[in-house]
DNA sequence: CGAGGGTTTGAAGTGCATCAAATAGTGTGG
DNA sequence: CCACACTATTTGATGCACTTCAAACCCTCG
């Protein structure tokens, strides 16, 4: 079941996102919109900026526009797990609402990046008020456990290269066949953390992934000649098949 | 932060589950949870019985009151990946409303089970009516999703004995150190693709396991003699240490 | 142009999977 | 109640994928 271009997921639109296309203000009153919008503020943050810490006060969840953003965890011993690496059309931070109001994990741009912010206080405080709302974002909390359930699933089945490849598959759910071009983070160590795999390792995955599948990668963009035949090398072992939704 | 005797989460409470123990239905209006008591079905369920199949209509959800369930898909090839293995406390079905309407994987009793069923519709009218049961079932989603990031985190950072460790001390959250004895469901195949191993693996990882915390396996109890020590072999490596909440 | 960090490559080690076979444990029918 | 058949579990031997350690390379930025 596709479900069209809202976002909250990855790279279904070209131009800039509006808080009418997340996925979480599907149906909401135009005033309500309204008053986030007002309340909105849109932010350039150079790479290296780091949004928030761990265990901060969440007053903002925020919208990507462009640029890639690192969520990750600090553990005891000083290094850092990395929870995830997202690009435009995510949300993140938007869950603290849930929580004890505190972010559960760091956030830093390791791209220059563009992004719009709301209130989590506005956003708190309209769940109460309209449940088309709360039905919206359990909607999409629902995807998104879907989503990890797969990934877990991932970690069973698939080898280094096709974790990769997978990774790379979620970026563009939109265009089926032509080649297309990715842009990536600069540091690709990051995308090695994301999928678990040690640096040395991507490294090599991605060789053999290049191999398999004519697969161009030119410093941070990386060209996919043929979506489906990348989607056979990736999705082979799954129980689901490629768009990989539902 | 622990979260005092409600549930959702395994184990706090020896007597029978009444719905007011549900973290979702807590602070609910005495009207509506009687709605969903006259509601609710008991259910004895023999060790073997299938409740439901992927994609069949999502008539009830469950609160498990004692004995095993599994939760799995079935993948393309006929072999079947395991979602979960839950036992008393714990809710499923329930996430069936926001998507849907159809159970996204079976569930089948691996012992014999006690259950109260609700039906689905009942909670996704009671939804739209009261804005306190939608952010209840928010933050408990949340609360899941935290412990799913937990999970992939764990994927990187322990080994096999580690895990099965971990999964055991998810089961005790209330004792903090006396000796424990569990109950593991008799099939331990199960637990092993739960925790994404092969059986041979959870044999060797178990044994261990028993080497290195004095665990005692008699059939299908599971005695632990210190809770700390198990935790200290366990969560080790991880970013959260024991309680392994927040 | 040179320093430093990201990336690749090589060699060796570790942990889990796989295949195969032996053993223990359970449920059945005699 | 016992013996048998069947399945779960254990154990051993081997292989593969990823990690680790180390060194060389390359790219970016000052």
């Amino acid at each position: 079941m596709k479900v069209s271009p809202k976002l909250d997921v990855p790279g279904l639109k070209q131009g800039h996102f509006q808080i009418h296309d997340i996925l979480m203000f599907e149906g909401i009153d135009a005033s309500l919109l309204a008053a986030f919008e007002v309340a909105s503020q849109h932010r350039h943050v150079a790479k290296g900026t780091v949004l928030y810490i761990q265990g901060d006060e969440a007053e903002w969840f925020h919208l990507i526009q462009s640029g890639w953003v690192k969520l990750f965890r600090e553990t005891i011993e000083g290094s850092e797990a990395i929870v995830d690496v997202i690009t435009r059309g995510h949300l993140f931070g938007e869950n603290t609402v849930f929580e004890n109001g505190c972010y559960s994990y760091s956030a830093q741009a390791v791209e220059d990046v563009e992004l719009i912010s709301f209130p989590t206080k506005l956003l708190k405080d309209s769940i109460e008020k309209d449940p088309k709302l709360a039905t919206n974002m359990l909607q999409s909390m629902s995807r998104y456990r879907l989503q990890q359930h797969r990934e877990i699933e991932h970690f069973n089945v698939q080898n280094a290269p096709q974790r990769i490849g997978c990774f790379l598959l979620r970026l563009i759910l939109d265009a089926p066949e032509a080649p297309v071009t990715l842009h990536l983070p600069y540091d690709k160590t990051l995308i090695a953390g994301r999928l678990g795999m040690k640096p040395e390792t991507f490294s090599r995955a991605l060789a053999k992934l290049k191999e398999a599948t004519n697969l161009r990668v030119h410093g941070s963009s990386v060209t996919i000649p043929s979506v489906s035949i990348l989607a056979d090398y990736v999705c082979s072992h799954c129980s689901n098949s490629f768009p990989c939704e539902e």
